[in-house]
DNA sequence: GCAAAAGTGTTTTCCCTACACCCATGG
DNA sequence: CCATGGGTGTAGGGAAAACACTTTTGC
């Protein structure tokens, strides 16, 4: 009890698994954004981007003021809370203490990366630093679920797409074909999505030219909150 | 840049909004366990359960050996992180970092509490410290999302319960009506609920004695991965 | 005209809610 | 035999998946 309770020098840092859907066609897939450390422990190993809480920051500011220096800020279109990895040995030597985040960015542009960090597909990881690979796997499983009753989408998609390119990006991010038509739809009736009214060309074997779409809004929405248990018809949720 | 980064010494604490269904009859309703703090700062006002991290554990084994003291561990049904709260003054005076949880009791025995905890309406709480109130929101919210999705029930409710008994369970966690008969539907389609063969005697007034149930297993499962955008019929979820 | 890609209409299926009706008990 | 609460049968609605079919382009 003693021990288990005396002061210790306890770190916290921040992290973040920061997913895109990267790669040309049937390269395409979920990609998380890692950095390869040069110096010990673990050097040669991949991280997740992330460092020390400061003293005068919360733990989501201090990860987008650490993610500033690998990705540009305005490419992040989602970041969330995952959970603390708080395990006494997760990083040996010293007790570290964890905030996990999930970030996201768009699909199109690829930002300026620094030499030592390279996106890698979730579904085939390098060697990771410490704990570092199972915060990723979190955070593919948190994302995948919230496509499915939130609006994230928007996080992953460009600005404006094809309905079969959001597809890609969909089909991508959840390990599964998804049909265009029927996405279309879902999307549609939540009333997430909106004709921009402009089309892309055909490509180069023909085809009619696709309508480009936009997401309605980019913060992040439930469009499903109750699968079953709906309050009765009429009755609202109480506050409380 | 240089106040930011400086080296601090950061606390870091637990806390857990320990929520179960407390009342008879009609003041049944969704309650929280806090503790009247004796000294200052913010003497009087009601805190949350918790307390400093040790060197040698990790934040869950930690909630739960606090929580012994103030809840008989057996009864802690059910223990989840909710968040991490982090603002740099959310306590006065010095950094602590708080990992929050959400953690359920089953709502038939009343376990022994020191003097100085009570139960209280999460929809009527008392002047709160710190930032607790909306801790408890916070838990409060992701019990009635889970309620829908999962199997949560089982941590609420009593070993053996009436379908009528059930029902007061669900709709005071959830803040509204619900009804037995498809409260059953749903559990029964999902699995969740299984006849012990019992029947529970009739009150003074008469009626049909009520059926007896439990929930068959008793860990976190959910019932319902996929809102919409399931995978093909046939096709699996490719593992990453 | 033909292939290719996009988009729409329609069918089927499934699940949940709502409500009517039947069942078992105490007085 | 009637009031009271428990349990079941069934109808209606809504949303999503699947698939057939039409539309628009390049060659």
């Amino acid at each position: 009890m003693d021990t288990i309770n005396q002061v210790s020098q306890t770190g916290h840092e921040v992290l973040a698994a920061v997913l895109g859907v990267r790669g040309r066609d049937r390269e395409k897939s979920l990609r998380v954004l890692l950095w390869r450390r040069g110096r010990p422990p673990q050097a040669g190993r991949w991280a997740l981007p992330g460092g020390q809480l400061g003293a005068t920051e919360d733990v989501e500011s201090s990860i987008r003021r650490q993610l500033a220096e690998k990705v540009d800020v305005r490419q992040l279109t989602h970041v969330e809370q995952l959970s603390v990895f708080s395990a006494p040995e997760r990083v040996p030597g010293r007790r570290v203490v964890a905030t996990a985040f999930l970030g996201l960015v768009p699909c199109d542009v690829d930002p300026e990366i620094p030499d030592d960090t390279e996106w890698f597909p979730v579904s085939a990881l390098p060697e990771t630093a410490f704990d570092h690979g199972s915060i990723v796997l979190r955070a593919r499983d948190r994302l995948r679920a919230k496509l499915s009753y939130t609006n994230l989408g928007f996080a992953l998609a460009q600005p404006q797409f094809t309905m079969s390119a959001l597809r890609r990006v969909y089909s991508a991010a959840l390990g599964y074909r998804v049909s265009a038509t029927n996405l279309q739809r879902v999307l549609s009736r939540r009333g997430l999505l909106e004709p921009t009214g402009g089309t892309a060309p055909s490509g180069p074997s023909g085809g009619r030219p696709a309508a480009l779409f936009r997401f309605t809004g980019s913060g992040l929405r439930v469009t499903d909150p109750f699968a079953v248990l709906r309050p009765p018809s009429g009755e609202d949720v109480r506050s409380c």
